[in-house]
DNA sequence: TGTATTTCTTATCATACATCAATGTACATC
DNA sequence: GATGTACATTGATGTATGATAAGAAATACA
């Protein structure tokens, strides 16, 4: 029973019980181990993701080989690639588990569903996507005019869960910069006594 | 008249000439002069401009007094703070003119007419709203992990026109690197036999 | 429990890009 | 035609971050 993503309907698309259960048919729930993929580069993406339980990530690889995060999706976070849904086109993405996960499948017809049964999920819909141009554009901003010390300092604020999770070549891989630079940061940072939430004492 | 405004709403939004006569309340068309502005940071954002003749662009100024082109709108293109507008919040843009111009401006009224008038624009809407999450998908990748030399390639490809009537120390602001460093961008790809589309020859 | 593997740190050196300062070039404008 | 104001280039030097390599610490695993 994909306990959070029946909480998450019922709060965000206002659902009845009665109408989740109608809509399942239209969602799979599947066991991802940590490592394994959920789409690969050039796959034309046909699922959305709703993380039920664990933790996935999505990234690029550049042409040396590098890897570089786009996105981090813990519990109740939806992750897809939407420019490969929407245009049909081949991803530029990797999605995989960070950790072992559950993990809700679902596809177009879903939300088209939902979208007729839910007038909140409407509106719901909208601000999601909203919110996902306002990140993009706070990233690009930080991208352009911070310092690496400054993207991870931001990163820790706006998600000081995941920095307990998430390995640090990772939050490295996110800011753009290398495991080795972040570990300075963090030196540099400690020396001069911030105290990170999880740290002891 | 703004003749190219009403092309694109009958090409986009399947409108006759009697419903844009019928929409004509809801928008007004300025001449905006070369340094003019539009937003404000700090303003909430409370129209959308759509870009009659001229050049228009947004930016932010970081703590250091540092100016980060974050778009610009020549002819037939949108500008706003979607995030500031959707959110009623703050924005943190500026947008001017960079050349004297001619601008629709716009509410969400105008907007909600529209998709009640037009199927069409119902559709056109969203693939609006997925092109910028993909075009700033796409910027993120690029500033993760390309090349100052690579992020400008790819700038005069995409927006050939641009690099022609933009200064370069505004083109160096959107790659996110200083004036002095395109210009020894460019002068290593002279060297190395490029020819940009402006080289006359 | 020990061993392997992954992750993190540290040190040295390399490099892309920034900064600062000077000069050059193109228009404007009077 | 002289002077000013933007913009672009060039050179010298600085700095944040990258690359490489090695060791330490943590974690997995067998």
């Amino acid at each position: 029973m994909p306990e959070k993503f029946k909480s998450y309907l019922v709060k965000h698309a206002k659902l009845t019980e009665e109408e989740f259960t109608q809509l399942s048919p239209f969602f799979t729930v599947k066991k991802i181990t940590k490592g394994e993929f959920l789409l690969h580069k050039n796959d034309i993406c046909k699922h959305s993701f709703f993380v039920e339980q664990g933790l996935l990530r999505a990234y690029t690889i550049d042409d040396g080989g590098k890897e570089h995060i786009i996105q981090f999706a813990p519990e109740n976070w939806f992750i897809t690639d939407r420019s490969s849904t929407f245009f049909n086109v081949p991803s530029e993405l990797y999605i995989d588990a960070i950790e072992n996960s559950t993990v809700i499948f679902f596809d177009t017809d879903f939300i088209k569903h939902l979208l007729e049964i839910s007038i909140a999920y409407r509106a719901y819909n909208e601000l999601l996507l909203q919110n996902h141009i306002r990140h993009s554009q706070n990233r690009i901003n930080q991208l352009l005019s911070a310092t690496a010390e400054q993207r991870y300092m931001s990163f820790i604020s706006l998600y000081p869960d995941l920095t307990l999770r998430v390995p640090q070549w990772m939050i490295a891989s996110y800011l753009g910069i290398t495991p080795e630079s972040l570990s300075r940061v963090r030196k540099e940072l400690a020396k001069r006594n911030f105290k990170p939430k999880n740290s002891l004492s």
